[in-house]
DNA sequence: GCCGCTAAATGTATACTGCACTTAGATGTA
DNA sequence: TACATCTAAGTGCAGTATACATTTAGCGGC
């Protein structure tokens, strides 16, 4: 969920395609191994009305992208989202001081 | 994994058994659906070594009581796994502060 | 005997993830 | 022409994780 979230994210600032969005994810520091399942979970996000997609054709240079844009339903499902990913990143945070590791907040 | 740690970080601090590590676990604010799958979770992390495991037949009322202890092996696998639960922490962080939700660190 | 609480465990189905592999357009080069 | 390389998307499969429901069982109270 965190990862669709993720994607979802990176897709409000800008439509963007497959390949980029590993990029990006992997330059925030997000495990770079997303990018081998990155497709499916577009193929996903799309299925449930969470984004949708169109062929770039115009760009010279490659093979065509399949450009994502978030829709409303996305917009939604990012903003009700949003508790449980605080609730998750809390969690990590509660672990990680009970092992005795500052947390950023310190 | 940052579940089979949150598990060792609560050993860690004293031996415990399921059911009680359920209530400690959704009393630091972590998902108390793990409740249900803890006892697997367990046997895993024993099954790894990372903990061992003896029955309880001594206190007064209810069943006997599995208790386990955090071992060796499971001190060390925590400290290895740190670094990747810190990862964790900072792309949940990473992306809720993209959605400008203003993190803990403020 | 039956209910409710504690405690552990299992059964099953589905979702997630990682890793490897395949397809394919564009470009460069020997 | 053949071949290699980079970009980009997609597929197959195996293993792991997760959720949800159900089962077994000791003990105490009514």
């Amino acid at each position: 969920m965190s990862r669709v979230c993720a994607l979802l994210v990176l897709l409000r600032e800008r439509p963007s395609h497959g390949y980029e969005l590993a990029e990006r994810l992997s330059s925030i520091g997000i495990d770079a191994r997303l990018g081998q399942s990155m497709y499916r979970l577009l193929h996903d996000i799309e299925r449930q009305g969470l984004a949708q997609s169109t062929w770039d054709l115009s760009q010279s240079g490659g093979p065509p992208r399949r450009i994502y844009t978030i829709s409303e339903a996305g917009e939604k499902f990012l903003a009700e989202a949003t508790p449980e990913l605080v609730r998750q990143r809390d969690a990590l945070d509660a672990v990680l001081a009970r092992f005795g590791h500052r947390s950023a907040a310190g």
